[in-house]
DNA sequence: GTCTATAATAGGATAGAC
DNA sequence: GTCTATCCTATTATAGAC
């Protein structure tokens, strides 16, 4: 059993010691920005000497900023955006997402990745995929349930932009029910008319 | 004339040297978050040595970000909070805010001081004011519209929470679209029943 | 109030042994 | 794959002249 992104999940294969690694970096990276980590602190984080860190990541802190923004994007797909694209009624699926969005950001306890890395403008690839599969990914299960495509669009938007929003907020004062009440305008917003 | 904080205003008395350095200080913190700046980059952007800088701020760069801090709290309380609090239709007192908010993101160009400044704790104080006191205000405007206590507060923090989200998700994607929706999505939930 | 010069430290990165 | 030791630069901060 692994814990990744705040949500347990299980591994089809042993995860390799550098996934390992990557776990712990994401965490560092969400939590304090690219600027605010430095290798001391992925050093102490780890328990890894920094020379063992560059024979993980052998450009060094750029490198382990793609490998965690990589490591994001493939976590977003797996947990939130590949459950949007299935079968099943729309609540079932954005419930689903809802949920594990919930539980990767712990109630809001958790910032996002993708605030904490704008500044810096490191791994900006994935970081502006995070965003924009997203939005497509949700704007499809509003399309598959019958949503006009502009409506459909503009509603996954605004849901990503509560919830992007609300972490901001709720880091900013430390009041979980902002998050949950974002979520729970989410789940109403995406789902009105059905 | 001076630009602050990306709209002009006009001052009643002369700025003080400090408070030219501070409006500096700020566009760079906002940009970069505190720790993506450091003293040459400050040294650079204000033409002042390292020693001018730290005459005007003794304790270097925490003391400079909390007199950011500062200087965005009481711009954000004359341009955006006072306005609200005034007499006159509530429509006209949330256009007015905004106006303002949208010049001062330049259109969602720009990020917001108080997520960039989030994962450094820097300021932690002025960026926690600047969101209570966004959201006391609406609630109070929209109360002394007739709004009951609770759905008011409800709809503040909304309304709050999109515009910092709409600021997360355009700078990631680059579409000032996604700011302008926001706004006009705000207008219409903060004003739905007027 | 600003400058030049200088510390002192932290940060990122590498070499080479094991 | 990890370690110790080292290097170089950037960064923060101070001293003291003007």
């Amino acid at each position: 059993m692994k814990s990744v992104a705040g949500k347990e999940v299980t591994s089809p294969a042993p995860p390799t010691a550098r996934e390992e690694i990557v776990a712990v970096l994401f965490d560092l990276f969400r939590r304090a920005g690219y600027d605010g980590v430095s290798l001391a602190d992925i050093s102490a984080a780890t328990g890894l000497g920094k020379s063992s860190l560059y024979h993980h990541f052998p450009d060094g802190k750029p490198d382990m900023a793609e490998a965690v923004g990589a490591f994001a994007l493939k976590s977003m797909r797996e947990n939130v955006f590949n459950p949007l694209r299935g079968e099943g009624p729309l609540s079932a699926k954005i419930a689903a997402m809802l949920a594990t969005a919930d539980a990767m950001y712990e109630g809001g306890a958790k910032p996002c990745l993708v605030a904490n890395m704008l500044p810096s403008g490191a791994a900006a690839g994935p970081v502006r995929a995070i965003i924009a599969e997203w939005v497509d990914a949700l704007a499809a299960a509003l399309e598959a349930a019958g949503v006009k495509p502009a409506a459909a669009r503009a509603r996954a938007v605004e849901a990503v932009v509560a919830i992007e929003g609300a972490l901001i907020v709720t880091q900013a004062t430390s009041e979980p029910k902002v998050f949950r009440d974002a979520i729970a305008a989410a789940r109403r917003a995406l789902l009105s008319g059905h």
